[in-house]
This record gives C-alpha cells, sequence and structure tokens, in this order.
DNA sequence: CGTTAGCCCTGCTGGC
DNA sequence: TGCCAGCAGGGCTAAC
C-alpha cells in the first residue's frame, strides 16, 4: 500500500483502487506535475517535490531499493515503476478527466512554449510589488521554475532578485524571458540538478549543478566580475546573486 | 485581490 | 569529537 503522507489527502486505498488492473495510456508533463494518462480517462498525478525519485526496475526489489519506498506500480511483465522520497513532500493524486482542466486552470504558461514572451511577462509583471524572484517561483504565472533555475536566470538576466517585479523595464524583462528559457534549456541538456537526491528515471545524475553560476556558491568569485556571491532570503527562499552583475 | 507567514517532512550541515 | 538546532524547499492554507 501507498504511504498514507503521499496520496494525502486523497487514502492510500483510493489510489490503488483506481489504478488496479489499468494501463498507462500516455505520459505528460505539466509544470512541475508528472501526468499518467490511464485507460479509465483518470489521470495519476505525481510530483516529486525536493527528494523524489521515480525510476523503472525489475522485480523483486533488491535490499537497496526499498529504503524510502513511498509508492509502487508493478506490471504485468513483473517490473515496477517506484516513487522513493526520503524526505515524504512528494505528492501523487488520481485526477478525474472531467476536472483536469480547472485544476491545471491556476498554473501559468509553459516557460519554453512561445506563449510565454516578453509581452505576456510584461503584462504578468506590471503592478505588481512582489520581488522578481518571488515572482518567478509563482506557479500561476510562469509553471515550472525552481528556485535554482530562478537564481540562475535572474544572474543571466542581470537583475537583482529583490526588484518589485512591476518597476522592470521592457528590455529587462526581454533579457529575462530569454535567460529564463536559456537556463532551463540548459538545465535539461545536462539532465537537471543532482545536488541532492535528484536521479532521472535510469537512475543517472543531472550535471547542471557543475555549472551553476551563483546558486549555493556564497562567498564564492562571481564568474563574471569576481565580486563575492551573497546570499539573502527571498519569500523564505534561500538566494543567491552577484551583488555587483545584478543591480 | 495581492501578499506574506507558517506548515509539512527528514537527512544533512554548521556552529559550538 | 560529538551534539543538536536549524536549514533545505514546493505548494497549500490562513491571515491580513
Amino acid at each position: 500500500m501507498p504511504d498514507p503522507l503521499v496520496t494525502a489527502p486523497q487514502s492510500p486505498a483510493r489510489l490503488k483502487r483506481h489504478l488496479l488492473g489499468r494501463t498507462i495510456r500516455k505520459l505528460d508533463r505539466r509544470g512541475k506535475y508528472l501526468l499518467f494518462e490511464l485507460d479509465s480517462n483518470e489521470l495519476l498525478v505525481i510530483h516529486l517535490r525536493m527528494t523524489g525519485r521515480l525510476t523503472r526496475t525489475q522485480l523483486p526489489l533488491t535490499t537497496a531499493e526499498k529504503p524510502h519506498l513511498r509508492l509502487m506500480l508493478r506490471f504485468a511483465d513483473n517490473t515496477a515503476l517506484v516513487f522513493h522520497d526520503t524526505r515524504r513532500f512528494g505528492k501523487s493524486f488520481i485526477l478525474a478527466a472531467t476536472g483536469a482542466g480547472a485544476y491545471w486552470k491556476k498554473l501559468g504558461p509553459e516557460p519554453l512554449e512561445s506563449s510565454f514572451n516578453r509581452k505576456y511577462l510584461y503584462q504578468a509583471l506590471a503592478k505588481r510589488k512582489r520581488p522578481i524572484k518571488s515572482v518567478l517561483l509563482d506557479q500561476a504565472i510562469v509553471a515550472g521554475i525552481g528556485n535554482i533555475y530562478a537564481d540562475e536566470a535572474l544572474f543571466e538576466a542581470r537583475i537583482h532578485p529583490l526588484r518589485p517585479a512591476g518597476d522592470l523595464d521592457a528590455e529587462e524583462i526581454q533579457r529575462l524571458v530569454r535567460s529564463i528559457k536559456a537556463t532551463l534549456r540548459r538545465a535539461i541538456r545536462l539532465q537537471g540538478s543532482s545536488i541532492d537526491t535528484y536521479r532521472d528515471a535510469r537512475g543517472r545524475k543531472g550535471r547542471f549543478q557543475e555549472t551553476f553560476t551563483v546558486h549555493r556558491r556564497q562567498g564564492e568569485a562571481c564568474p563574471v566580475c569576481k565580486d563575492i556571491v551573497q546570499k539573502i532570503k527571498v519569500g523564505g527562499r534561500g538566494t543567491y546573486f552577484c551583488p555587483r552583475c545584478q543591480s
């Protein structure tokens, strides 16, 4: 049975009941949510949060695969999709096809799609007083940017994380759109960031963390101007920036 | 409506 | 060297 915390607020039994005997018809993604489209027209939704890992494995599980196991989907060919999560922050739930549209409505556009452009971001930021860093992490503005990528994109765009979002001018917004897309594309090419436990579906580490410019580099020299990278808190999140490059 | 603070979790880090 | 408070963070809710 799944870990009740992972299925909450739904029960583990409910998740099992909706998955038993089903076929996964299609895989998709929306923001940070992974979508498994079932032949019942329902969606199994999984969010990995910080320490979640989703891997395909042969059964039976080895001893090494048992710790922190939160959810396991066993397939007819004796393989399984296993969800490991040390901090139990990850979530999984069943979404009815009829309710799916309403659920995803609260998410902003995909950052790598053309609908996320300077025109969109300009109107989305207008009159907002929150720090730009907090706005980039707001999934209703743009879906899928996490703490690492916000820091790296703001550095590349040379924008201070505390700048009130509505104060950015058109040129800065254009730089920001470009740096967000470039940062995410680069991170995807390097298969993500493995600071902690992240591994891809084949169990491999990402390499983007090896190329961080400012994130988690407080006290080190900025790769552009050699000034010292600073760490502050913005919206409760650790935030790293170069005080000289990012004004 | 816009915004912020607090909470959930647990393994690791940093400071003493 | 050993201990333990505090950090890490995405998204939700409550409160202002």
